[in-house]
DNA sequence: AATAATAAATTGAACGATCAATCAATAAAT
DNA sequence: ATTTATTGATTGATCGTTCAATTTATTATT
């Protein structure tokens, strides 16, 4: 039990350490030295506990998105949303993307990093098109009965998914980052059009 | 004047060539080597010509969106417009930037490579700054006289701007680019909560 | 017009630096 | 005593850049 413990601990500040790095510093200076450095161990500790750096960088971006995920589950049993559908749920995954809470520059820079290159790391490819396909499959079940014309329920959740990526890279390269229901307002602009 | 068609042939193929290796292998990928090789040329030519690599892809990311520039001034002049304000002027600006002919995936591909590395590399953030300014400028001209609240018009157009960008970055990782229309729905939902 | 002289264009080998990954050796924990 | 954790040196590959050598083009001279 030790042992699994301090793989545990080892492996989570590696991540983390890895997360500040590609945020900081960009996905190109995410080296092994460095991201050792700010774990403060040393580089071979990586390939100890991630075979290689690239599973590493995996964890990590699978990493960033979970708090979206979190919090929407929070606000779901919170608002006692069962079925995830209707307006409230609505607002709760949106809330669950833009809450500053949430969306930290820091987040939002190190996102952007690993989905600028999902074109051409098949591993990015993977785990961005679940992450996507979970965050569509929300918003059009919250969607459901609520829109004017029900067949345009899927065009809608997907505007609104691109949208939300808008702000979460506009966030990335904003030294203070987004102004407070900055991004929110423009959501609701295009959910009024669309949305009873 | 041989000479100075000679440089300028070679410079404008090294940009070419850089740009496609951006766009289909990604940034990380375009090394001089490869960019070279793709130019059917050497390795030493793209420094006896850019002095060096970082100046090329410079070269390289200014001339992504000069086609967006180009289009926007040229529907200008058709539509006959002269001081670029009024709604003809604001769909000129908006189509100039998600025209099936402008926004393509290799372009689309190759801007979200360089601005996704806009907190990390000052000259990229420069050549990015200059580039959304104008934009901005643009779309807030545009938007002079027609928007129910005056004063709104900054937010409207920043809000323009990134569901642009968002579309953008959307375009760049889907391989048959968007579908026509598909966003130019999402910005005239943002445009008629706010505009007359 | 033909040739020599000069300049420009181009190449490929070489250099130093940096990287991911390996591995034998050491330290710590069980 | 045995397993686990950790280190740092090493390896082989790749990078940007430099540079001397070579080819090609242009100009000057006869």
């Amino acid at each position: 039990m030790a042992r699994r413990s301090i793989e545990e601990i080892r492996r989570q500040e590696l991540v983390e350490a890895c997360l500040a790095v590609v945020a900081e510093e960009g996905h190109d200076a995410a080296t092994t030295q460095r991201i050792a450095a700010r774990a403060e161990t040393s580089a071979g500790i990586v390939h100890h506990y991630f075979g290689d750096k690239a599973s590493l960088l995996q964890a990590a971006m699978r990493s960033v998105r979970t708090p979206v995920a979190d919090a929407y589950r929070d606000r779901l049993t919170a608002g006692g949303i069962a079925d995830g559908s209707g307006r409230a749920a609505l607002s709760a995954c949106i809330d669950a993307h833009l809450d500053p809470s949430i969306l930290t520059v820091r987040r939002a820079a190190a996102w952007l990093q690993f989905t600028s290159r999902v074109a051409y790391v098949p591993d990015y490819a993977r785990i961005h098109a679940a992450i996507r396909c979970r965050q569509i499959a929300a918003l059009r079940r919250s969607l459901r009965g609520m829109s004017a014309d029900p067949g345009a329920a899927p065009a809608v959740a997907l505007r609104l998914a691109i949208a939300i990526d808008g702000f979460w890279a506009e966030c990335a390269t904003r030294e203070g980052g987004l102004m407070p229901g900055e991004a929110r307002a423009a959501i609701d602009a295009i959910l009024s059009d669309s949305v009873l």
